[in-house]
DNA sequence: GCATGATTTTAGCCATGGCTAAAAAAGATT
DNA sequence: AATCTTTTTTAGCCATGGCTAAAATCATGC
């Protein structure tokens, strides 16, 4: 990988525009453990207690794919349950959902801020707060501040 | 349906909350053709072709795993391709490529403008685009008008 | 024009995140 | 307390998007 170097042509920015892709990546893989930990915290606050069933008709998806999903949560230390019982969030869990929550309301007033509809912004901010980094997410609060 | 609701609770906005999540799943449907593409379409105009190899390169992925995305692409009749040869655009695949250049491009002006360092503008598109609504683009677009 | 070295594709593995249908457990009703 | 209904879980399917290792093809030097 030092001596021959065969074909560089003009392809050296190559890595560093991969790492975007990286990320991305990484950023799909912890996407749909802290929806369901933001969810599972809302459904607590809200309701007392989070049941399977509750999580799968706000995320849109069968039941059986919420019994799935908490079992690799469970495994990731971020969620506690017993079979026919209620979910429990763990120390971990909590601070992934708090988390998610600030990002989200920051995300979702910045959006309302700059002029969207209530529920454009509801819906955009979903998709949206987990792809935003700390320097962007620290701009996006200066901007409500200033406004 | 209709004459016996058995348990309303106060769950009635859950099919209404289902529909963003349903549109961050269906994003990240279209998500990795849309990068596909726009990736070929910046290789072509650089380098006047595009070759899987490339590809792998800057979506920092091995190339076996571009082979098996290319042939789902084709399946799409977005890109078209023969074994051992570059890779070519679609009508429909230069479409899409075009439209995500110029949501992208919007995007990551919009971040600079912002305030955020161009190295983070960079990175954050990339993930950001693929969820911004036509509503939030045009936003944006103002935004950068106004400034 | 053929052997050898480099590149690309194929084969086959894995985890994730969906689904439906069947089984099991919980909870009511009588 | 036994049955019947409703809810939850299990079982097992599928597509996607990763990977590595092996096979196939291409291209070069001789």
């Amino acid at each position: 990988m030092a001596s021959t170097r065969p074909k560089p042509r003009k392809l050296s920015s190559a890595k560093l525009r991969s790492a975007a892709f990286r990320r991305v990546r990484a950023d799909h893989q912890s996407e749909l453990a802290q929806d369901y930990v933001e969810l599972i915290a809302d459904l607590i606050d809200e309701r007392g207690e989070a049941r399977g069933t509750d999580v799968a008709l706000r995320l849109g998806v069968a039941n059986a794919t919420v019994v799935k999903a908490l079992k690799r949560l469970q495994d990731q230390g971020l969620v506690s349950q017993e079979p026919y019982r209620a979910i429990f969030l763990t120390g971990d869990g909590w601070k992934l959902a708090e988390d998610g929550r600030r990002r989200h309301k920051i995300v979702e007033r910045f959006l309302l801020a700059l002029g969207v509809s209530a529920e454009t912004a509801r819906i955009d901010s979903e998709g949206i707060e987990h792809h935003v980094s700390r320097e962007t997410l620290a701009a996006m609060a200066k901007f409500l501040t200033r406004n």
